[in-house]
DNA sequence: TGTAAAACCTATCAAACGATAGATATAGAC
DNA sequence: GTCTATATCTATCGTTTGATAGGTTTTACA
């Protein structure tokens, strides 16, 4: 694994060029699926490379053929979540952009949020595969190793940006705005702790597992977070509001 | 490392029990805040007691024989951390606790929950040092391991538990309100991913620091949050946001 | 002074880990 | 059969890591 750059198959200007084993994809798939289950579950540096190639049986220097060295197969990983996030969120964010592009009003952008967000929980939800994906982007975003600019460059800001506009359009301010990209930084934190933080979401709330119906419970309160947006301002409540918001201000 | 638990100062029945070295309290304490960030900043895998002791001035038996050994250290870290917290929330958490037996209103009660959340923001924010404890935990809660029950017995259920129960008083509910709950990890999981997310809060909001004036944007925003607590379901606008509701739901 | 306790040290150990050298197996073309 | 490319292997290496054995230093007290 001295090699950063995996070896590829090299079209060699020989005949012979279609000669030797003819599995090297499918061990790479099992490789790659298993690491991607064990930098899910534990880090970068808990996992060892040994424990991999056990799993996939195959031997320790498989996976530096394959893969280079271990930094090398930790962003593979990355770059295989970065591509099913993107064959999943990539519809309800395109017609998000289309809506932004045609000046949509604030309720089309409002119902627009709630497909996205519910496009980005679908992905996260069903499986102990999208488990470990939540759980290996969390950890690398809040712990920057090898795959953090692939994952923020590639997933992170794509998705706080477009939740960004359409919080901007809701709040009917601009496309920079702070406070929309504030909201959004916020929502999507609380939907990506939600699933990776799975040891505490399920111990807290008292469920023994996180299906359909949990998500649904879960993507209910954040649509309520989502209609409140730009509306705790017109609330008749203004008093109220206006006096609790003093008693927290002693700064 | 071999002894769990630490040794103490034992009393001795000889009249020669205070001879001895008179340092080690001192000792103690500056590599138990040298342990304190260095696992502030990575895993407990990743921080090697090596790199403790060097930067303790110590030699790596010391680490032994005060806190037995690295787990001994790492919970060390975690009750410090603990008692810090528990210093800083118990009076915002113990007028929460008084209103509600004496049976207060929603509003006191949110008004509460807010003064809550700011004790705990302001916690977490000023120092290089909160910012470690923010990401020990974090990471600790996310990832389980020695000092998983230590942190979440004595820092996160409480803290939850106290927030669901004003939660719940809002929402004029009972105290095992499931909703209110899950309100309450929410939140509380916002406020803790912001701060222990520091690498990608500064990069998404193009910050050069989290200060009191960020913190502040940021209570604002968990401010509007709770604001908008059980006032949703009263709104004059209910049919658009059933309408939302049924385009983001074709489960 | 001697004794004992507290606190600290150097040197060493066994195990784990990522990576590498060199070899071998597979498979197709000629 | 040979040659070549692809894919895989065993054995080994150098380094790192938590822990331990045995020893030393500091300090108070009789």
């Amino acid at each position: 694994m001295s090699e950063t750059v995996p070896p590829g198959p090299k079209t060699s200007a020989r005949a012979a060029a279609n000669a030797g084993y003819r599995k090297g994809e499918e061990t790479r798939k099992r490789i790659l699926d298993i690491a991607l289950r064990a930098f899910g579950d534990a880090s970068f540096r808990s996992v060892t490379t040994r424990q991999i190639a056990e799993a996939s049986g195959v031997s320790l220097p498989a996976l530096q053929y394959h893969f280079g060295d271990k930094e090398g197969l930790y962003r593979a990983c990355a770059a295989a979540i970065v591509e099913r996030y993107r064959s999943h969120t990539t519809a309800a964010a395109a017609k998000a952009r289309e809506a932004l592009r045609e000046d949509c009003s604030a309720e089309t952008a409002r119902a627009h949020l709630k497909a996205l967000i519910g496009a980005l929980a679908g992905l996260l939800v069903g499986s102990k595969e999208t488990e470990s994906w939540a759980q290996f982007v969390a950890r690398e975003l809040r712990d920057p190793g090898p795959a953090f600019e692939i994952l923020y460059e590639s997933l992170w800001r794509p998705g706080v940006e477009i939740t960004a506009r359409l919080i901007a359009r809701i709040l009917a301010s601009t496309d920079g705005d702070p406070a929309a990209r504030l909201q959004a930084l916020l929502l999507i934190s609380s939907l990506l702790a939600f699933q990776s933080g799975r040891n505490i979401t399920l111990r807290t709330m008292h469920w023994s597992t996180i299906g359909p119906q949990e998500m649904a419970t879960v993507l209910s309160t954040l649509n309520a977070q989502i209609d409140a947006i730009g509306r705790s301002r017109s609330r008749p409540a203004k008093r109220a509001t206006a006096a609790g918001r003093k008693k927290a201000s002693p700064r």
